[in-house]
Parts: structure tokens; sequence; C-alpha cells
DNA sequence: ATTGACCTTATAGTAGCTTTATAGTTTTAA
DNA sequence: TTAAAACTATAAAGCTACTATAAGGTCAAT
């Protein structure tokens, strides 16, 4: 399998495996005479594997450290769950810190209404004005 | 007034003043004989609002945009008001999408505990089998 | 023989800084 | 007075996870 048929089956581009690779997620397969890549099944599974990782919002680094435990079995998977856990923890306050700043954004719009010159903007007068909650 | 006082009164790095005065966001202040640059407290003000608008998340592009709505202060603010309301868009569709995710997470870690041997681990399986919905 | 589709490497660009390197200037302490 | 500490300057690289571009080699079909 040559590196484009690979990136069909996975849905990613071809430029996208070469990175990979590049950063020691995917390991290097052999080449044909020509120089081309030459991927197995086992390629297709690690890439999907990692696709689906980043789906996830994990980062390269947290996939590598994924990819280490799969190469050693038989340690309990603890890190692997404490990884998740940290991820989750992540994901949490990206939300609230999101939600805050929704909050404090329909305030700010809240302030204004389109018929006012730029001079007497709501908006505009509420950012200079640093009544910001701070963070 | 200079660099570093400058960013301790704002809560910056004085890199950041540098990278902002070269990004076209702070005007280029005067300098001393010795080259070092002089800042009043216009600079000041117009730094503030460059932090509150990356507080609010804002993009550079974006502030750029307002800053020049503020340099023509007698056209209409509708743009202003149209820019945040595409922001708040913005933030509510991360909102939703983070949301997602972090079902999709829970439920992937709730399929495991931290008892079992890597091979055998639940969240592992559930990344590998792919039965993960689509975005 | 040449077009088109595929492959190769190397390099730069994206956002918003942060870090590092190298060097000149000013202030302060010995 | 001098030497170290603290400040300033520029330029360039590093960060993340790719994407895009350039310049070229390979292969099948026309």
């Amino acid at each position: 399998m040559r590196i484009g048929q690979l990136a069909q089956l996975v849905g990613v581009e071809t430029q996208t495996i070469r990175f990979y690779e590049q950063q020691g997620l995917l390991p290097p397969p052999d080449r044909q005479d020509n120089g081309y890549r030459v991927y197995t099944e086992k390629h297709g599974e690690r890439l999907a594997f990692i696709r689906r990782c980043r789906i996830l919002g994990l980062s390269l680094a947290e996939i590598h450290e994924l990819q280490s435990y799969q190469d050693d079995p038989h340690q309990p998977c603890t890190a692997v769950n404490a990884l998740l856990d940290d991820h989750i923890s992540h994901v949490r306050s990206q939300i609230t810190a999101l939600q805050a700043l929704e909050k404090q954004l329909v305030s700010l719009r809240a302030s204004c209404n389109d018929d006012r010159e730029v001079e007497a903007c709501g908006v505009l007068a509420g950012i200079s004005e640093g009544n910001m909650h701070q963070q």
C-alpha cells in the first residue's frame, strides 16, 4: 500500500502521514526501490488510532505516551486512565472558561445597539473602560 | 516611560509589547538618544485595550479591525456589533463542541477501571476499536 | 514523447506569543 | 571607580499540528 492509498483509507493528507512519521508517531515504513513508502495494515491501524486520539483532542505528546503504554502491555493501565482523567478535566475547565467568556461577551453586546456612531458605541466603550472581571 | 515600566503597568512582558508594535497594533513610540523606546499614556491605554480584547478571546486581526473603527469614529458602529456577534457565536460553537467531546471522553473513561493491564484496558480498546461518533 | 497522476525532500506559513542569542546602556553596590 | 546587576536593543528560533509551496523524480497510458 502506498502513501496515497493509506491517506485515502484513513482520511488524512499524505503530508500528514509523513509528518507523523517525522514526529515518531508512525514507524518508518519500508521503501520500494524507487524510494516510495510501502505501508502495511499495521500502519493503517496505528494511523487510525492516532486520528481517533486527535478527534478526542489529545495532543501528539499524549498520543505518544499512550503508544508507549501499548508497547508494554503488561503494566497496569492506571497511567492510561490518569491521562484520560487529566484530559477530561482540561476539557471541563475549557468549557467553564468559555461559558464565563460567553456571559461577558453577551453582556458587553447588550450595552450597544446598531444605531450609534463608533464614538458612542457601547461595546467599544465597555472594552476601553476596562470594568472587566479578571480572568 | 520606558518599555519595562509600561510592561509592569499593564501586566505583559516587554517582548509582547515589541511584538504588538511589529504587528502594527501598537504605534511605534519615540526613541531616546540611546534607542530606548519612550511611551506615553496613550500607548498605555492602547495596550490595555489590546489586552482586554485578548482576554475576550479576540484575535489580533479582529483587534486590528476594531482599532480601524476607532480611528474613524463617525461611521455607524454596526460593524463593531457584528464583529462581536460573530465572536459570540464562535465561542458558542466551541462550547457545544467541547460539551460533546466531554460526553464522549466520560463514556470512554467509564469503560475501564484501574485494576487492569494495558492489554485489557477499556480506554485503549475503546479508542482502537473506533466505535466513535464522527466529529 | 509527453501528459497526468503519483511520489520524493525541503522549506515556509499559520497564531500569538516565548525563548534564546548577542550586544549595548544604565544603574547600583563595593 | 569599577564591576556587577538590571535594563534595553535586534534578530532568529521554538512552540502546536499541521498545510502549502517549490522543485524535482517515477510510472502508466496515450
